[in-house]
RNA sequence: GCGGGCGUGGCGGAAUUGGUAAACGCGCCAGAUUUAGGAUCUGGUACCUCACGGUUUGGGGGUUCGAGUCCCUCCGCCCGCACCA
């Protein structure tokens, strides 16, 4: 076959009707086969995808097609996270419904995957939004409500007033919603929560796990989100009720030194506190404002510290002292008990309210250099809180003892009264899953008033999403006032009950799909344990760092709460995972309102799926970040062309040789043609294993092929096996980043199997060894000459030839030899002085 | 403040983990081919210098025969968390 002008579109076309037809990419579980399970987060239905999603699926791609090669039987799906707002918001705007716009969405976008040549398994295909998907998670929130898992409670909750609907922890950035970038309020709500924070600590532990396969920085996020400190929780009594106020501290050893204790705005004890006093208004007043400060106000960094005396006292459990109780406004009821214990001389913030509010201060630890003296600190003297380590005074029976000693010694002396225990305290909240939106997964439960809240019987789900809802242009759901959906009989007693309308926050979705590829298609159960056990972990999970927390700490969450609901095995869910950097244009990230974005679509039509994808895996490390350059893929496009005529040019005199196979070469040329072929093999092997740096993989591909031009016109006359063999070599090494070329050039060599199909090369050692070597030659470090030698000739032979170099005898004039350092095939280092 | 990471030509980036710094590509320069080209091929391209040679991986110091790589220190940048009790 003549090869003609390298024309991506007509080729590219080719390609993928026969990869189609042939079915090379589908999969089956075969436990007699090793498995690799590679998978890229999948993408939100928008409309189209941009760079983004080119370079993500890339990568993966590259990885699914080289482990294939290696002879892995390798899963690689791709599917939909189809509920969510902008659905929604479309669905206002265009007045149709927001399955409408999704499945168009779906279909487009799906058209464009399959123009890139991705090797997805299609028959996997899943979309989040189709009930006999959300079905199962209804499932498994039954298991959780029965297991204790899920629970529901009424309690302040993050509200986005633009997206109408109540916020995870995870999704409130800075203040804002993840989403819209809206101030997030607080509201009361009653809400459905996961008690992901029953797993804290197994999340926190099991990070240790997942050391070496994530980046470092994502496990560090994980562990500060987590947050996880060890302190003590004490009881203090409040005078003249019968109420208790429970705090905790890291520093039980400063307790003596505790003269107030402020708590936060939103104490539930605040109320009572505050019922009798006779500035009522005015207390009240103060805590309504701090409650209603946003959340960047109130945590900056340079918000003055202020308080209001609740009139009321409570006792200090060691000096039995009455302390008096403060609101503060820096004080969080979402972390720890919203009570602190203030020691003014041992931390900073209580310094500072003590200070302007002129309560005491009360120093307990002393700084090793008094100690020594036999001198003790004054509070009176401190220009700011002393926080360091020290010695115990004015702590009765604990005076002279270590403070990290005492902080034991103080809780077990507490923990006699009952008064304190060691405590362990997490920053992490449990994770609020309702949302009052209608395009997710209705949350499967019924509301009785006689029987209250009463789990949907499994028998009746899904709890479907009504198909005829319209959607209101006031951004609220549609479900509360639909009838037909809320009004229902009770399971229980079966009197007329109101069935929930929140629905679950989409992150509920992507939190198991990556185990429902594995069984995609089973109608009786969730997850078939077969399927599951061959494939599931993912072996390489590839994503943006956006999901550092949110999707990746929910998804090893519910990997742990399915394990203990007796769906799956595994603990966590991901064992490599790889977090590739942004696509820059001009410096900046792509988006609309810069006008800087580059469509993907845009470049297939001029350039072709390959010359996109080459350019995209090359210009950079998938972990770092990448800058789009309209004259690099012109580049990419450029080399492509040249490895086309190559092989055009050819063609005649090329044979279907496998890579590496030409075994005899005669000439100078040939031999070193054969050098390179195998060491392009070897590097090539080496560098993707290493991290997936596909940019050298490339650039070695480009050497062979630099080499191959060099000696083509030669070995055209003389040794035309040693050409077939070369490039039969680049173009199969080539193949995961560019496969639609690789083919068409495959087949011009004159093979008749697919590309796909072959098995990775792989090279020889003894390839790799050269007859001649070059030696650099060094004098006290500096490169004075190179040379010749024979491979592994003796040392004293070496160093003669090295001392024989004209330039090297110049730097040696007049000087004695020291030292003489050989490094065998290498270098020679000549000491003088 | 705490934590993670980074700093190499005009640009994107290499460097077999302590052994020729700048591979590969972009850009630029020159030559060839061409009616012509923004196509293609060949060569050149860190900096200073006519040259011999010298200098260079954010700055300074150290270890070493030898440091982009290891250690100390300072500077700068990016990211995450942040009144966390």
């Amino acid at each position: 076959m003549a090869l003609g002008k390298y024309s991506p579109e007509d080729i590219e076309k080719k390609w993928q009707a026969i990869w189609k037809e042939s079915g090379c990419f589908q999969v089956e579980t075969d436990p007699s086969k090793p498995k690799y399970y590679v998978l890229e987060m999948f993408p939100y239905p928008s409309g189209k995808i941009h760079m983004g999603h080119v370079r993500n699926y890339s990568i993966g791609d590259v990885v699914a097609r080289f482990k294939t090669m290696q002879g892995f039987n390798v899963l690689h799906p791709m599917g939909w996270d189809a509920f969510g707002l902008p659905a929604e918001n479309a669905a206002i705007k265009h007045e149709t419904h927001p399955a409408t716009w999704t499945y168009q969405n779906i279909s487009e976008m799906r058209e464009q995957l399959q123009r890139l040549g991705y090797s997805y398994d299609w028959r996997r295909e899943l979309a989040t939004c189709r009930p006999e998907y959300y079905k199962w998670e209804q499932m498994f929130f039954l298991k959780f409500l029965e297991k204790g898992l899920a629970y529901r409670k009424d309690s302040p909750q993050n509200w986005c007033p633009t997206c109408n609907t109540v916020l995870a922890n995870e999704q409130v950035e800075e203040g804002l919603c993840w989403r819209c970038d809206s101030e997030v309020e607080q509201k009361d709500m009653e809400q459905w929560f996961l008690r992901i924070t029953d797993y804290a600590d197994e999340l926190l532990k099991d990070l240790e796990t997942l050391e070496g396969g994530w980046p470092e920085r994502v496990l560090t996020m994980q562990r500060n989100w987590i947050g996880k400190s060890y302190g003590a929780e004490l009881t203090f009594q409040v005078k003249d009720m019968s109420e208790t106020i429970d705090v905790f501290t890291t520093r039980p050893d400063t307790l003596y030194g505790a003269t107030f204790m402020s708590v936060a705005a939103e104490h539930p004890m605040v109320e009572k506190l505050i019922a009798d006093a006779p500035n009522r208004a005015e207390i009240e007043a103060f805590v309504t404002n701090i409650r209603n400060m946003d959340r960047i106000k109130r945590g900056a960094d340079d918000l003055e510290k202020e308080g209001v005396f609740t009139g009321k006292y409570c006792v200090n459990p060691v000096t039995g002292k009455d302390i008096p109780i403060y609101v503060a406004n820096f004080v969080l009821m979402g972390y720890g008990t919203g009570a602190v214990m203030a020691v003014p001389a041992h931390d900073q913030r209580d310094f500072e309210f003590a200070t302007k509010y002129g309560l005491p201060k009360q120093a307990v630890i002393n700084p090793p250099e008094l100690q020594e003296k036999g001198e003790k600190l004054d509070a009176a003297t401190l220009t700011e809180a002393y926080s360091a380590p020290g010695f115990l005074i004015h702590s009765g029976d604990f005076d002279g003892m270590p403070n990290e000693d005492a902080k034991k010694a103080v809780v077990e002396h507490l923990d006699k009264s009952g008064k304190g225990k060691m405590a362990v305290n997490y920053r992490l909240r449990d994770w609020n899953v309702s949302r009052q939106r209608f395009w997710g997964a209705p949350i499967p439960v019924i509301y009785c008033d006689d029987c209250g809240v009463v789990p949907v019987p499994e028998k009746d789900l899904p709890v479907l999403l009504p198909e005829n809802a319209q959607v209101r242009k006031d951004g609220k759901s549609p479900l509360p006032a639909m009838e037909e959906f809320v009004n229902c009989a009770c399971p229980k007693c079966g009197k007329p009950a109101r069935r929930e309308t929140d629905t679950f926050d989409t992150f509920f979705e992507s939190s198991w799909y990556y185990m429902r590829y594995c069984d995609p298609r089973n109608e009786s159960e969730p997850l078939g344990a077969e399927h599951l056990n061959y494939w599931m972990n993912v072996d390489q999970y590839i994503g943006g760092i956006e999901h550092a927390i949110l999707h990746l700490l929910y998804s090893r969450f519910f990997t742990k709460a399915l394990r203990d609901c007796g769906y799956v095995t595994n603990s966590e869910p991901f064992a490599n995972l790889l977090t590739q950097g942004m696509v820059l244009k001009d410096g900046g990230k792509m988006s609309k309102s810069k006008g800087n974005v580059v469509d993907p679509n845009a470049m297939i039509n001029q350039y072709g799926a390959d010359a996109t994808r080459l350019f995209i895996l090359f210009a950079s490390p998938p972990v770092k970040e990448l800058e789009w350059s309209d004259q690099g893929i012109d580049g990419a496009y450029r080399f492509l062309s040249r490895l086309w005529r190559l092989v055009e040019e050819l063609e005649d005199v090329l044979t279907p040789m496998t890579p590496a196979s030409h075994g005899a070469p005669a000439s100078d040329a040939a031999k070193s043609l054969r050098f390179k072929e195998h060491d392009t093999i070897r590097r090539a092997t080496r560098d993707i294993e290493n991290e997936f740096q596909f940019n050298t993989v490339i650039a070695a591909i480009m050497e062979l092929v630099n080499e191959l031009y060099q000696v083509k016109d030669e070995l055209r006359e003389t040794d035309p096996a040693a050409l077939s063999s070369a490039i039969a070599t680049a173009v199969t090494l080539l193949s995961p980043v560019a496969p639609h070329i690789c083919e068409e050039l495959w087949a011009a060599l004159g093979h008749t199997a697919n590309l796909t199909a072959q098995p990775w090369p792989t090279y020889d050692e003894k390839a790799l060894v050269l007859d001649q070597v070059t030696m650099v030659v060094q004098v006290n470090g500096k490169v004075r000459g190179k040379f010749e030698a024979p491979n592994n000739a003796p040392k004293d032979e070496v160093e003669k030839l090295a001392m024989n170099l004209e330039n090297v005898q110049k730097f040696m004039e007049g000087a004695t030899v020291r030292k003489v350092i050989v490094i065998p095939n290498k270098l020679v280092n000549i000491v003088v002085g």
